[in-house]
DNA sequence: TCGCAATCTTGACGTTGGAAAGAGGCCAAA
DNA sequence: TTTGGCCTCTTTCCAACGTCAAGATTGCGA
């Protein structure tokens, strides 16, 4: 889809674009920084195009966040396939190992995508990525818990998410591991993973 | 200091009042609908009033996220200091019960403090903030830990905070108990930090 | 081929953060 | 007590923003 310099008065596909350079623009500046006349700007269109693809800003950041959590759920998949099926605490890391890449590779849009402003703009824009994304933690605590109650069940899932998910956001705010190395890191996030994995299993027999 | 409509050309204590209404409007416009001028107009006063007490806009904010850091520790303080000095593993509990009241309290203004333009925005704001916290966390640890290594010190840290900052931050996201009633939700709350604490308990003796 | 609807541009409005310049008031030095 | 200086606040202005309305351009189906 190359688009040279010459393209005529229709972009042809500029849905696409916008959400391309959005998405840069995002980790470039920050949410607040966010500009929708400047995603035009590298769309090479005028600031007024956009509205023609996206009702509003809030709905292109809505469309970034929907991708966002069908990207992170993706993630957190693939990293939990690459261990055996019958080591599901192993698997639960792996959850978490998919979540942190994702987060670490994309920090902007990942606050984005649980920022309180998400919430209220985007309605029901992340609530179906985030559902999807429970029911992978669901299905994968399934295999560790085996028979338990329905409140284990929950305070695992609120265990497991809240750990990978706190870990990972202060890291992001440098708040923990400031000068650390990425090697350093990755395994002070394993070593809590690891924790977190622990104690859930332990969930399944009080 | 109930200023009256008569005030004259001077306000008399602009700074605290543009303080007061910032804060106030971080929690009902969120971190994106924010604005100086608002600010401005609750206090008031013109727009342009408030470059006197703060260079910029960011500034202000910086000067919440600095209050912010010092009310949230204070709230935990306060919480362990309701547990007797003999049950270091409750105190946690009671760090992480004091850590949330206060982001329940302040959601939007809890956000800001942990979010990526605070962090770049303010510099060295937030910083001395979290280092009182970490070392609040730090001192209760070490009671839990007693004569543990550093390595595990950090880990149990990490571990420790992730949980708490996570499992609030998905409250507030509205991620974990979307239509619980408070009390559930406060249960499901000291569930997670029990976990924890038994968890940071077991990096003692491992 | 033609006409229409979708796409994109241009221009405008109200609002924002910030800079510049002037008005007003407090306080210390004389 | 008077006066000068400095801090506070106001007014005015600017560029940039999101959004709306109108006009230009184009591709596509009838």
């Amino acid at each position: 889809m190359t688009r040279s310099k010459a393209r005529g008065y229709h972009h042809g596909d500029l849905r696409e674009a916008l959400v391309a350079s959005g998405r840069k623009l995002v980790e470039e500046k920050g949410i607040r920084g966010f500009t929708l006349r400047e995603c035009a700007r590298r769309a090479e269109v005028s600031h007024a195009a956009p509205a023609h693809h996206f009702a509003s800003m809030d709905d292109l950041l809505a469309e970034l966040v929907r991708r966002g959590f069908a990207e992170l759920t993706a993630s957190m998949t693939t990293e939990a396939e690459r261990v055996a099926e019958d080591e599901p605490a192993a698997r639960l890391v792996g959850l978490g190992v998919g979540y942190m890449a994702f987060a670490a590779a994309n920090p902007t849009l990942f606050q984005l995508m649980f920022s309180r402003e998400a919430n209220h703009i985007e309605a029901k824009a992340g609530d179906e990525g985030a559902a999807s994304l429970r029911r992978l933690l669901a299905a994968v605590l399934d295999d560790v818990l085996l028979e338990a109650s329905d409140d284990v069940r929950q305070q695992a899932a609120d265990f497991a998410w809240a750990t990978m998910h706190g870990f990972i956001i202060l890291v992001l705010e440098g708040e923990i591991g400031g000068r650390d190395s990425s090697r350093a890191l990755k395994a002070r996030g394993l070593a809590a993973l690891a924790a977190m994995a622990e104690t859930v299993a332990r969930f399944a027999r009080p």
